[in-house]
DNA sequence: GTCTATACGAAGATAGAC
DNA sequence: GTCTATCTTCGTATAGAC
């Protein structure tokens, strides 16, 4: 159900996606959101921030000790996927909460996965050499222009937009 | 109305923003919606879309003529009077349609948008002198980032990530 | 043009049986 | 644990009076 979640909300956005929907895509039964989340909608929805977050998180641990390029290139990776499997329909379920956010503790939970997506890339650039101010920079920047790009590519159904904002972001790290 | 709107979606989404809250914000009296918009939301949206996309276009006409980082400071200056007139709460009307976007009309209206940015800040670029495939690509990053940019410091509620990848923008304008 | 009243449907949440 | 039924709220949209 909490991977549901995170798909539905990166496909429709927050309110758009309903229990029928998620129960209906992820096949659980009807009976068991308010079983295993008593606090109802908000409490899953903080879940599935909480899965996206840690996932990204996950797979920035397979570049470790790489080149700078080779960090900002994985992190590019992962949202060149979401939007090719997705048929260019996906984006970013984080950023979706964060737009359509009615609760103070959901938006704070969306500002914490920003946060910790943005230290996470800017030790790794640390840890290849670079400065702490330029690290902490071009993280903010990847961060910041890959949401950007995978909500301009989904709009236009394209993946050309994402794919002039990478060079880019490759040709701006050292 | 159409104004109200903007502001609406820009701080609350496309489904959080209800007709209630439009004639709420704007002073409207009740019973003209279906007269000015019979049909419906929709076609508000829609209006609000074209308010939206029409006056970026606009104040990028104040900078025509001037050098590349010109261009891109005063585009990153109209992100960033939105961050701080409203606190820090509101976003892109346009950024918020397209992620929660419900019907293909509103989403290739979106689209088309982001394409009148892009090429409007490329065609500038070039009359400053860049080669065309680098303006393009410059163009495109400035509006991607720059929406990622402003939904990070939203969820952060704060302006340092904003500002961080503004100086890292302004340093890849030659 | 603008008003009130209302129909209609959707979604979150709760209660109680099994 | 899961099911069904139901309550409540809310938002869009329509109808008809003024």
């Amino acid at each position: 159900m909490i991977e549901s979640t995170v798909t539905l909300l990166a496909m429709r956005g927050l309110q758009a996606t309903a229990f029928s929907d998620v129960l209906a895509h992820s096949g659980a039964p009807r009976g068991s959101i308010y079983h295993h989340f008593p606090e109802g909608k908000e409490q899953l929805v903080d879940a599935a921030l909480e899965l996206a977050g840690e996932r990204a998180l996950r797979v920035l641990d397979t570049v470790a000790g790489q080149p700078p390029k080779a960090v900002t290139a994985h992190f590019l990776d992962v949202w060149r996927e979401v939007l090719k499997r997705s048929g260019l329909r996906a984006g970013c379920a984080v950023l979706a909460v964060t737009v359509a956010a009615d609760s103070p503790d959901l938006l704070d939970h969306a500002a914490s996965i920003f946060r910790a997506w943005r230290r996470r890339l800017a030790e790794l650039y640390v840890t290849a050499g670079m400065a702490e101010a330029d690290a902490i920079r071009l993280a903010t920047t990847l961060v910041a222009a890959s949401e950007g790009a995978v909500v301009v590519s989904r709009a236009e159904r394209s993946l050309e937009p994402f794919e002039l904002v990478a060079q880019e972001l490759l040709a701006a790290t050292p």
